[in-house]
DNA sequence: ACAAAACATGTGACCGTTCACATTATATAA
DNA sequence: TTATATAATGTGAACGGTCACATGTTTTGT
């Protein structure tokens, strides 16, 4: 398959000077003379000639791309925070190169795909999730630079970002606290991962300092969708538990909770207040529009790219674990506690 | 700066065999004697060899990378796609380099980037958003695989998958006739864009063929935000214009709709029934789940891989333009018109 | 005015593969 | 047995850049 390429040597010869001139002129080098950069730089406007990538890292031994894996792309936070790493990385010369691998046995053949074609770090979505992060060890050991994102396995000595979790979790137990609400349901997310626990510590937190005692039944363990929330409720409902609010880990185990109890009869938040986390899209188009806990999710994608770019140029970079505020967002999905009794079916 | 890496001569010499043999083995090539594949697997065990991608991408001038450009990453749409386009692709060996353009004008210098790597080719999310399928004429003219997926320039010469957007307009538009609505209001997306166009020639030809006729105020553009559908309601309403029924081309309008509608007093679906388009996660668990439209977003990401391998991997390949269908997904969102008169505000 | 430093440019080797071709060993046929 | 096809292996030259170094030309300092 013969290839057809405007080489820089085709470029040298056009502008009657060495190849290593033009390499000067397209590395932006000092030492050339302006007129020969001209003449160079005509050249190249004539022949439409582009420095092949391919052929630059073969000989830096660097790629400028980063590997991104996260397990899918279509989650609303996911999706944000890669499109900000992106930007970032970008704006640094660098690409990302994604994938998703919707398990913990997807993980070793991309991460083997992606380290056969060079990649330069690995930016690492949720290593928590299923374990993933254990693939990385034996890389970060070898000094491939690698930055996890997000529910990152806490005491690991690797570049991450985070977010405050627990002060999350103890911003939307206290606000509820506050609006008078004593029995306060909470779903959680899986309790392997780092930010369910998180979160529930910060519950468990607002409650201590608050002094009012704590029903452990309430506390439930989700697996981030709408449905498990929903069954959960359902089931606290028919258990004949008593409440006034719930605090779920997430939106969509909001909006699963919230179903389930228009189903039961109840409304919200007149009945029953509820607060979720992470502030999706459209959530507040939602009825009710819901009161949740905002992360800066650009922030993660930027600082992150940040970290791994930073890795990938300085050897003797220093691992830095970043951690993120989280913020109430109120809306009208809670409001005071305000009848002589709790809700009871 | 140093490079450590293991490359297929010290495989060979701990092999003893040529690097030719090494490379044989790895590509899977007969010819190759089975006691010599053995001790070549052997040493690329023991010496833990990866193959270097980028120096193959060198020698045989193909990168087995494709370009993905999309106006961004977060809209649940884009990311379905891309996400199965990457399954597929990697299925075939291929990985993506995803970018986003948010405008027009960042779409050159991400094409810019993504020729200097040498991507194999390029799928272009979107191409009628703001005309930026402009910037990919020169590079078809140049024979670049070029392949377009949904909200495509319908004339041009390009391989393409997009969906029956006049169908789908037609079937929602039949649903709420069939229901007995005859005042429909429809809030299109940008008339700039083909599928825009589609969808309300779709509207248009239910009325038609029903023979009812059609009040032209009833149809208005919208933005595709929640927001712009909401004002146009909001306006319709005050206005005084009669109808029943609303039709917008996206599920997000269809949201801002409905809350215009409850905002000024009115029930979904009870007093106006609303039909959507796109089916987008969680829209099942709205007040009241929506009726809507939905697409095959897999088989655009799969269909729309496979068309721009195929151009990749063979020279002489046809272009092909796909078109998938749509399909009505009913929920609670519509009901039978059943009332003397249409609303009136 | 002359040595030393700074600037401008060119040459050869290399990055890690694959390709086309050459060579050698082995099996098959006459 | 010898000619001949076939299998197994090796060699040199790409691919398109960058690096280290060599060379020639100016500028600067005293």
């Amino acid at each position: 398959m013969p290839r057809f390429q405007v080489t820089i040597r085709d470029v040298a010869s056009l502008a009657d000077v060495s190849y290593q001139t033009v390499s000067r002129v397209i590395n932006n080098r000092k030492n050339v003379s302006p007129a020969t950069r001209l003449k160079v730089e005509e050249a190249i406007a004539e022949l439409d000639y582009r420095p092949n990538a391919i052929a630059r890292s073969m000989a830096k031994g660097h790629t400028y791309t980063l590997g991104c894996i996260s397990p899918n792309l279509t989650n609303y936070i996911f999706a944000r925070i890669i499109e900000s790493a992106q930007t970032e990385a970008r704006r640094q010369g660098f690409f990302i190169l994604t994938g998703s691998a919707s398990s913990a046995d997807k993980v070793e053949p991309l991460i083997d795909e992606m380290l056969n074609r060079r990649v330069d770090g690995f930016l690492v979505l949720n290593p928590r999730d299923d374990e993933r992060y254990l693939h990385f060890l034996p890389l970060i050991e070898k000094g491939i630079p690698v930055v996890y994102l997000k529910n990152t396995p806490k005491d690991e000595a690797v570049s991450s970002v985070s977010c405050d979790d627990k002060t999350g979790g103890y911003v939307a137990t206290q606000h509820l606290l506050t609006l008078g609400h004593q029995s306060i349901v909470t779903i959680t997310g899986p309790q392997s991962e780092e930010c369910s626990q998180e979160r529930l510590a910060g519950y468990h937190q607002a409650f201590s300092e608050s002094g009012i005692s704590l029903n452990e039944n309430l506390s439930v363990e989700g697996d981030w969708s709408a449905k498990s929330a929903g069954k959960i409720i359902q089931n606290l409902l028919d258990s004949g538990e008593t409440f006034s609010a719930i605090f779920t880990q997430n939106d969509r185990m909001a909006i699963g909770a919230i179903r389930a109890l228009q189903d039961a009869g109840l409304r919200v938040p007149q009945d029953i207040s509820v607060i979720g986390y992470d502030d999706i899209p459209l959530i507040s188009y939602f009825a009710p529009p819901l009161t949740t806990i905002h992360q800066p999710l650009d922030d993660f994608g930027r600082h992150g790219a940040n970290l791994l770019i930073s890795a990938v140029m300085n050897k003797d970079y220093k691992r830095k674990q970043v951690c993120l505020g989280a913020q109430l967002i109120q809306r009208d999905s809670c409001v005071e506690f305000n009848r002589g009794g709790d809700v009871r079916i």
